[in-house]
Order: structure tokens, then C-alpha cells, then sequence
DNA sequence: GATTAAGGAATTTTT
DNA sequence: TTCCTTAATC
């Protein structure tokens, strides 16, 4: 910036170090901002939100894209606290996911793009239901021909799209063993287009092709870009080919992009993510200006020293230098413990010590690299009445129940939606796949109307259910009937069968009884459904209800779902080699190298204390019949060099199988057995 | 043609 | 354990 405008600069610019003043001060052009973890990425993006607008650009011009809505919504919510006592205009910024933000835009350049406005979207389960549906009418049964399974084909399916890669490549860079199907394959992903177009429904990965598709023709890249005077990107080091050739197309009128990043935090290359995206940006959007972020304000400086050993084995990443005022605090620590028990009672152990202190149970975590990993913790914590939220791993969206109800919904709003009339019409007894199939096409020759569902003859014993499903129909598409009303109806035919279809209906009606809550707060169906597809609930318990607002809990996270956190206390389980790196990833040393900014980024979510952990054992707990174990080792990525910056702590010497394993406490109880004897 | 019983296989990360 | 497929029955 030059200098004759600093004194229009709005004070609270001092709030930031000189880089952060140089990114949010940037003037018009290409941004790149590389910001070590920590150094106030979240800080300089709200800034520069709210910089912009305090010079006049009108917030609804601007992009903000991240990589959760929550994230999203904490940076307005800065924004506006930076620059107003007055109006939040900052609700005006264009705010989401790059998915979300292309169902927005999608909704309203539908023509454009090929599509009727009231398309609905397949979450994961779907696609891959759909892909394992045509994979069955092509013959081609996994088992004795040994054809990946439905999830696979699903996963090269998504590589190719978001890579902008050939299958052939994907095929033999990433699925080897799949490589002698490639003509199926192809086959089957053609099939699967043409039923999605048909169907009028878009995966998650076509809301990015049909968007980036829009933008190659130039005349609606334009229109496109005109709407947008500004766009940032955060978490830019986790977006994919497509996502930057969608930014690419969305630069045609002006080229104001700041994208935020750091490579040595890219963890998303299963979906596609490449750390080139950064390398490369300078020369996308020529000009562009960089700037390092180095300034950690997060981690105390012990923990700082081991984050920058694990990563400093990493081959290929920007060489930074990440420093700390932090000075003092505690080294960290890496616990063996016996077992997994163990390893639950000391993190319980120490959560509720440091809870003693002061620290409360939300600026506490623990991660770990797998969803699974944490249920014996989470049994352990609701038998002693620990409160947490668990972030990542199964969604509520995917329980079965769940996706019954919300069929009805898709069916609703979009009647083509094959997948939905599929699992609705099944509900029902005495409709198995061959019928239900059958039936779908009948209403596909009715014109798609549902009511036409009312016409095709089912054996007696179904009738009667099959027309209460129809009737179902014509209230929820009803104008006057809000979403929730929507669901209150559907309930009525669904609860009954719920009581019937599972073992735990209390429970699954529990889930129910919030979706309905969830719905109350949206006017649209549309909506509704586009949220909760494209920005779920991020964690279990967001759906207990909004009962008690400020009660405190424990947050148990995976490591992905973690991004962008930062904790007072961390605790890292499963430090072992087979989880970290998790076995399903060490085929190349680019996996393994991804598993290690996985570490990498877990570590560095900690302030002020760092516990890594890891039991010895593990028992097969999958197997009911075996009741083997096995040793662990130590995860790879605590190198004897790392180990230099943690303290060691061996639990698993101590005695005893079920014994709190508090170290203090322990030396404690040894003393005091010792004095019964002294008197 | 649908349902159920039985057998077999495999377990990541997310929009 | 859970999910999924196949074979046997209704």
C-alpha cells in the first residue's frame, strides 16, 4: 500500500504483525498468503474481509470460500467485530464450502448448465448405491470375478473427476490392482452419468464439474466473475485441479484472489488435493504478490520445537521458519501405555486434572486418525458422565433412519430422484429391489408424477402400505407445509415402521425428533435438504438439541475434522504404526509422507500442553471368535530426533489390569501403603 | 419374486 | 462386529 493512504488506515490495523498488514492491506491482484500453522491465518482472512468492506467493496460482492460453513461463519463473525459496533454487513459476504457455493450458484445459472433448478444431490451413499446398481445390471458381481466394490469404483471414479486426470492414469497411478477393468470401469461411470443426468440428481463432485464446466464458455465466465469483486480461498493447500481451474474461471473480469495455505498441513490428497495448487499459483494469476506468515501465537515454544522436527522430515514442502514467543511451558509428552484401557484411563485422567486447573473441557481435544478410534474412550467417558462432542467420522446424515426419512423429502422436491423412491419404496413389506426398480420406472412413464406411484400394482399384501406412501406424497408436496410440518407427516407413516425395521427405535426416534427440530429453522425444503447434504451437523451431538447452551464438553475429533482447531490441551492417540500412519496408507512414500503432515497437523493444534499417546497392545476386537492381540510399535514419525523435544512416560510396566494409572497418583498410593506400616 | 438364514470378507480420512 | 452376497425357503 502506499504510504499516503495510512492515514485513512482504520486503527485497528495495529492489531497485526507486519505480514498480516501486508496480506490484508494488499491491494488489488493475485494474494498468495503461506501461513505456517498458527501464525493467524484465520486472523488475517477476517481482517482482510473486513478491510475490504471498510474501503467501500460491497460485502456481497465478495467470495469467502473455506473449507467448513463453520469456519466461514467464525471469520464474518471477527470481521464484523473488527469493524462495526454497527450493522453486521459482513451477513452479506458470499460464505461456504466450494460445494455449497456451487449448489448456490447452480440453483441459479441451472439452465446454463444443463440442469432443472430442483435438482437434488446424492451424498456418498447414494453414489456409491448407484454405481453398485449398475455394476449388478452389467453382471459384473465382486465376489468370485473379484471387481472392486462399489466403494472403489466409486473412489476412482471421484480421482478422475477431481484430478481432471484420465482414468487410465488414475487407474495405474493410484488403483493398480484395479487396472484390468478399465473397460468396465469406463462403462460403468458412463452409465453412471447418463442415469445421473436422466435422474436430474449431481454428486458431490459433479457440483464442482458442472460449475467449472459453466465457466468454459466465456461468455457466462464473465457473468460469473462480474458478481464477484473479491475472492478468498482458505485451506487452498487441501483444494483440488478442479477447484483451481473453477478460480481460474471465476478471475475473467478482475484477478482479486488471496488464497491462504500451507503445504506442510495438505491432507486431502485421496480427494484429489495437491500441494501443487500453491506451488503453482504464481503462475496461474500472474503478479501475484507473496507473503509468509512465520509467527506462531499459538503453541508454547517446547511444542513448537517437536512440531518442527516431525515436519522437518518431510521431503518436499516451503521451507519455513516458524517461531515463537511462547517462551516457557511444559515439553511434551509421549505416553506407552499397556493397552488401549490404559491409554483411555490416563487421557480421562489427565483431561479431568487439568479441568481441576482451570482448563475446561472445550479447550481440551483429543485426536486420533480414525472415527473407531475412539469408541472405547467414548464408553468410558459416558460411564463416568464426561460430556463431549465428537467431530468426524460417522455422520448422522448417513444412519440408516435418517436417510429413510429424508428420501421422502428428495422425492418431494425432485420426483426423478431414483435413488430416493429406491429406498422409500423398500420400507415397505413385501417391496424388495426387483419390485421397487419396477416401480420407479412406472412412475418414470408416468411423467414423473408421484402420485402416479398410486398406479402401479403391487401384491395385495403391499397395497394398502404403498398407498399410505403415496399418500404421503401429495400432503408433503402440499405448498402450505413448511419442512418441519413435511417431516412431522412423513413420521407418521415412517415411526411405525421404524419401531418394526430396528433393533433401538428409542434412540433412532431421538435422531428423528431433531432432524424435525433442524427443519423448523428453514422456510424452503430446498434448502433444507442443501444443507443438510452439503453442510451437515459437524458433530454427533450438535443434534442433541440446543438444550443446555453453555454446558462444557470434551471434544474428540479425528485428526481431519481438526483442521483449523486449536486447543488449550491436545491429546493425540494411537501414536502406533498401523493407525499412524494408518496401514491403509503406507503403499507409496507419498502416502506415508501425507500421514505425517496428518501428524503434523495434529500436533500443532496445541497451545499449552501436548500428550501423545499409544498402547502396546491392541486386541482383535472385530473378531468375536479370536481373542488375540497383537504389539504395537510406536508410530514411525517419533523419530529418535523427535524424541529429543518430548519426555517419555512407560505406563505399561505397571501392574494390575483395571488400576487408575495416574502417574502422581500412582507414587502417592505407593507411599501412603508404605507409611501403614511405619507408625 | 420376496424374505430370511447362513456364510464370508474386511475395516481411513470428507464434501 | 457389521456389511454384503448367495442360497434356501416361503
Amino acid at each position: 500500500m502506499s504510504m499516503n493512504k495510512s492515514v485513512n488506515e482504520p486503527p485497528w490495523l495495529d492489531e497485526l504483525n507486519p505480514q498480516q498488514r501486508d496480506a490484508v492491506t494488499y491491494g488489488d491482484g493475485p494474494l498468495l498468503v503461506v501461513a505456517g500453522a498458527g501464525t493467524g491465518k484465520t486472523k488475517t482472512l477476517a481482517y482482510r474481509v473486513a478491510y475490504l468492506i471498510a474501503r467501500g467493496v460491497n460485502p456481497g460482492r465478495i467470495l469467502l470460500l473455506t473449507f467448513t460453513r463453520r469456519a466461514a461463519q467464525e471469520m464474518l463473525q471477527r470481521a464484523s467485530r473488527v469493524t462495526q459496533r454497527g450493522t453486521p454487513v459482513t451477513g452479506r459476504v458470499w460464505g461456504g464450502t466450494f460445494h455449497a457455493t456451487a449448489n448456490r450458484l447452480l440453483r441459479i445459472y441451472a439452465n446454463a448448465a444443463g440442469l432443472s433448478k430442483d435438482f437434488t444431490i446424492l451424498d456418498q451413499g447414494d453414489a456409491e448405491d448407484l454405481i453398485g446398481m449398475i455394476r449388478h445390471e452389467m453382471g459384473l458381481h465382486s465376489q468370485e470375478m473379484r471387481f472392486p466394490r462399489k466403494r472403489t469404483c466409486l473412489a476412482i471414479y471421484s480421482r478422475t473427476v477431481n484430478g481432471s486426470m484420465p482414468l487410465h492414469d488414475v487407474l495405474e497411478r493410484y488403483f493398480p490392482w484395479c487396472d484390468m477393468w478399465e473397460k468396465e470401469l469406463r462403462s460403468i461411470f458412463g452409465q453412471y452419468v447418463a442415469r445421473k443426468q436422466e435422474r436430474n440428481v449431481l454428486d458431490y463432485d459433479d457440483l464442482l464439474l458442472y460449475w467449472a464446466e459453466i465457466l468454459s464458455s466465456d461468455r457466462l465466465a464473465s457473468e460469473l466473475s462480474s458478481r464477484f469483486d473479491h475472492i478468498l480461498v482458505d485451506e487452498y493447500q487441501d483444494t483440488n485441479p478442479i477447484q483451481a481451474r473453477i478460480l481460474r474461471g471465476m478471475r475473467h473480469g478482475n484477478n482479486n484472489i488471496m488464497v491462504v495455505g500451507d503445504d506442510a498441513q495438505s491432507i486431502y490428497a485421496f480427494r484429489g488435493a495437491t500441494v501443487k495448487n500453491i506451488l503453482d499459483f504464481p503462475s496461474q494469476f500472474e503478479g501475484a504478490k507473496i507473503v509468509k506468515l512465520e509467527q506462531n501465537y499459538r503453541s508454547v515454544s517446547p511444542i513448537l520445537e517437536t512440531t518442527n522436527l516431525v515436519i522437518a522430515a518431510a521431503r518436499q514442502r516451503h521451507t519455513k521458519n516458524l517461531w515463537s514467543q511462547r517462551q516457557g511451558g511444559e515439553r511434551p509428552k509421549l505416553v506407552t501405555c499397556k493397552d488401549e484401557t490404559q491409554q483411555d484411563e490416563y487421557v480421562i485422567d489427565r483431561v479431568l486434572s487439568h479441568y481441576e486447573q482451570g482448563v475446561p473441557l472445550r479447550k481440551q481435544a483429543v485426536l486420533f486418525r480414525a472415527g473407531h478410534l475412539s469408541d472405547s474412550l467414548e464408553i468410558e467417558l459416558t460411564r463416568r458422565n464426561i460430556p463431549y462432542h465428537k467431530y468426524g467420522g460417522l455422520r448422522f446424515l448417513e444412519a440408516a433412519h435418517v436417510k429413510d426419512l429424508v428420501s421422502f423429502l428428495r422425492i418431494a422436491e425432485n420426483p426423478r430422484d431414483e435413488m430416493a423412491w429406491f429406498r422409500a419404496l423398500q420400507l415397505i413389506d413385501g417391496i424388495g429391489p426387483g419390485t421397487a426398480a419396477r416401480a420407479v420406472k412406472h412412475v418414470a412413464k408416468e411423467g414423473n408424477d408421484p402420485g402416479a406411484i398410486r398406479t402401479f400394482r403391487v401384491r395385495p399384501a403391499a397395497r394398502e402400505a404403498l398407498a399410505a406412501l403415496a399418500g404421503v406424497m401429495d400432503d408433503i408436496i402440499k405448498d402450505n407445509y413448511n419442512p418441519a410440518m413435511q417431516i412431522e407427516r412423513i413420521r407418521k407413516f415412517y415411526d411405525p415402521l421404524l419401531q418394526k425395521l430396528y433393533e433401538n427405535p428409542g434412540a433412532r426416534m431421538r435422531d428423528l425428533i431433531s432432524l424435525e427440530q433442524i427443519a423448523a429453522g428453514y422456510k424452503s425444503r430446498r434448502d433444507f435438504l442443501a444443507d443438510l447434504q452439503l453442510d451437515p451437523p459437524t458433530s454427533t451431538s450438535d443434534l442433541a438439541g440446543p438444550p443446555h447452551r453453555d454446558e462444557d464438553w470434551l471434544v474428540l475429533s479425528t485428526i481431519h475434522s481438526a483442521k483449523g482447531g486449536e486447543w488449550d490441551v491436545v491429546y493425540l492417540t494411537h501414536a502406533a504404526d498401523g493407525f499412524l500412519p494408518s496401514d491403509m496408507s503406507t503403499g507409496s512414500q507419498d502416502e506415508i509422507e501425507e500421514e505425517l503432515r496428518l501428524t503434523y497437523v495434529a500436533l500443532t493444534r496445541a497451545r499449552d500442553f501436548l500428550y501423545i499417546t499409544w498402547p502396546l497392545r491392541y486386541y482383535f476386537k472385530w473378531y468375536a471368535l479370536t481373542d488375540g492381540h497383537t504389539y504395537a510399535q510406536r508410530s514411525r514419525f517419533f523419530t529418535d530426533e523427535v524424541m529429543t523435544s518430548i519426555d517419555e512416560v512407560h505406563l505399561e510396566y505397571a501392574s494390575g489390569d483395571d488400576i487408575s494409572m495416574d502417574i502422581e497418583a500412582g507414587t502417592d498410593i505407593a507411599n501412603r501403603i508404605r507409611g501403614m506400616w511405619k507408625k
